[in-house]
DNA sequence: ATCGCAGGCCAAAGCGCTTTGGATATCGAA
DNA sequence: TTCGATATCCAAAGCGCTTTGGCCTGCGAT
């Protein structure tokens, strides 16, 4: 059933069931109620591509999941981030248009959702450090917003991102004050911006009470559970154990208190934990108190709001770059006390 | 740059200049390469819409992905089957199509998608008992793969799927050889198919050796660290407490473990743990041997699989149902060992 | 010299929609 | 009665591609 079939079935011109269907005012009441009662007992919906193809507008936005490389991993976190995105889009009409880019084929997907037209913008994922995406991006004249941001990169561009440097300095300060000095950092990649900002907010807490940690009680991996549990095993049967731990994802956290039960400790008393949370669905930080002490800032809502943003940057070109920074806030859980002045837990066991 | 520009910049008719990029014979090869090189040099890039029209086909195609209503949760581990996907799709120029609906909406979902022309054929996930995707799908004339299959439906489907039943029934002889004779089983949610499949496994390998669980020994849940904690807690404090736990997925498993060390008990001698293991990046179950015995089977393979599937469903639409079933294997990993005969753990703290 | 045929190219007709630029009818005001 | 608004509707021109159905040209066969 296309417009044509829809149009002479009614006994009306193409031109005006268009205009009924699409709310135009030049057409009288009585004939938009007979179109849209037609269209709707026929099932009638307008094809997609050739409506693009005569508005110019895809009605569809690029979602650009990098899979690293390296790891072959994908971020659990898109399946949130998608959840909150398509919540708006579906409410707007909008489809999702999802593009898998390991690396190298990533300038070239860019380039391609915006020369073949089948996006309107696009949301740039897991920023780097020096991320080359944004001078591209603006050379295609795609709109984008960026989920997160990209630290020496001077030129404005839209971004949504989550203050990682006060939520780590905040998650410091919490551990410093509970009189804790060696704590460790179980970070996310090196290269990507987030973890910079966050090991930036974590020294910057340590500097201001003039210490300074140690350089292996940092450590740089994909965020997984047994990152968590080998790096923290490694560091409590090392000298100079670390009296409290701060990981980048509840799943490190995870592998963190796994490692400190298994040398017998408590979390929470012998060793403390504080964690990013993204609350993401499937690893809810629950209880309440709630398991982990943890910054929270929900990821679902980010991919909620960088969606509005980019509408907006569809609907209005020019309403120049869109930034939002969103605060993520300290929840005291069970995970976190004050030190124990007592002999280095790495000879608890010994 | 468009097909016309080209075409005039070369001197040619667009005719030609599409059919040269093509691959059709009736252009010499020196035209070709002339018009290749043009293409590549002005990074012409035909637009995916005006082609799709032309064409009928989408070069798409959709993937909805069910958010629980009732939970609101985002499944991890479609961030593997896509990435499984993606990497089929994206040999082949297809784009990917994301879809969320929550129950409700997932029929309008599947109209809209087909009328509207987006996609050319869809994976449907997370299937029901009943399923009643699979019979309007067939109505719609739009070619789909289930991921899952669907129990009580007779007519035949094109589905790709891991041997639930079979698993479940692996790992619970394994742990029925091992002595265990009261194991619990920690499962998906009661209306998924795959849960349902578990279960019939699990009962299946307890009656051939005249066994049956206690009803609260059998529970379902979102499969989430938290259920596995709470669930496991609850059954080792109440009576004829478990000396096995079977969980669907490593999160649960997660848990289920912290539950059983944190009654001071130790996974794999005092209570034993097997889980099923899709295998998803940012949850290995690492280790040698592994930390969780487990049936594993890489949803990222099914993914791939699946939409080799749909791909040939739509290059011959013809071709009858498709369907796969994969094997899970079983590993043998430190979670799991022979049964104690000792007082009722329940008891092993007071 | 003529014919047939294949190779190489092109004009134009779609694909299904939106949108421009009228056309026609109606009606109150002059 | 005449005239401009208004209100309704319509024919046709795109959007950028593919594909059908030719049109030439040259060449070996007759």
């Amino acid at each position: 059933m296309n417009l044509k079939d829809l149009s002479s079935l009614l006994g009306l011109s193409q031109t005006t069931v268009s205009r009924a269907l699409n709310g135009y005012p030049e057409v009288s009441e009585a004939t938009r109620a007979r179109v849209l009662e037609a269209a709707a007992a026929h099932g009638y919906r307008p094809d997609s591509r050739a409506r693009s193809l005569a508005t110019g507008r895809a009605m569809a936005v690029g979602l650009v999941v990098p899979v690293n490389s390296r790891h072959e991993r994908v971020n659990p976190i898109f399946a949130d981030f998608i959840a909150g995105a398509g919540d708006v889009l579906s409410a707007r009409g909008y489809d999702i248009m999802l593009s898998l880019a390991s690396g190298e084929d990533e300038a070239e997907t860019y380039r391609s959702l915006a020369a073949r037209g089948r996006v309107d913008g696009v949301i740039v994922q897991a920023p780097l450090i020096r991320d080359w995406r944004i001078k591209m991006l603006r050379d295609l004249g795609l709109p984008f917003v960026v989920h997160g941001r990209i630290s020496g990169e001077d030129a404005a561009y839209s971004w949504i991102d989550m203050d990682n440097r006060r939520a780590f300095r905040k998650a410091t300060d919490h551990l410093l004050d509970l009189g804790h000095s060696r704590i460790a950092l179980l970070n996310g990649l090196r290269d990507m911006d987030f973890a910079h900002r966050r090991e930036d907010g974590f020294l910057q807490g340590m500097a201001a009470r003039g210490l300074s940690p140690l350089a292996r009680h940092i450590q740089n991996a994909p965020m997984t559970e047994d990152f968590g549990y080998a790096a923290t095993t490694a560091m409590l049967e090392a000298e100079d154990a670390p009296t409290a731990i701060l990981t980048a994802s509840v799943l490190v956290a995870f592998g963190a208190r796994r490692a400190i039960e298994a040398k017998g400790l408590k979390v929470g008393r012998d060793v403390s934990i504080v964690t990013h949370d993204d609350v993401l669905t499937y690893l809810p930080n629950t209880g309440d108190p709630p398991m982990f002490t943890a910054t929270r800032s929900s990821v679902r809502r980010a991919g909620e709001q960088a969606l509005e943003m980019l509408l907006q940057l569809i609907d209005a070109p020019g309403c120049g770059p869109l930034q939002t920074l969103m605060e993520a806030e300290l929840v005291q859980g069970t995970s976190s006390g004050p030190v124990l002045n007592k002999e280095p837990h790495a000879h608890a066991e010994t």
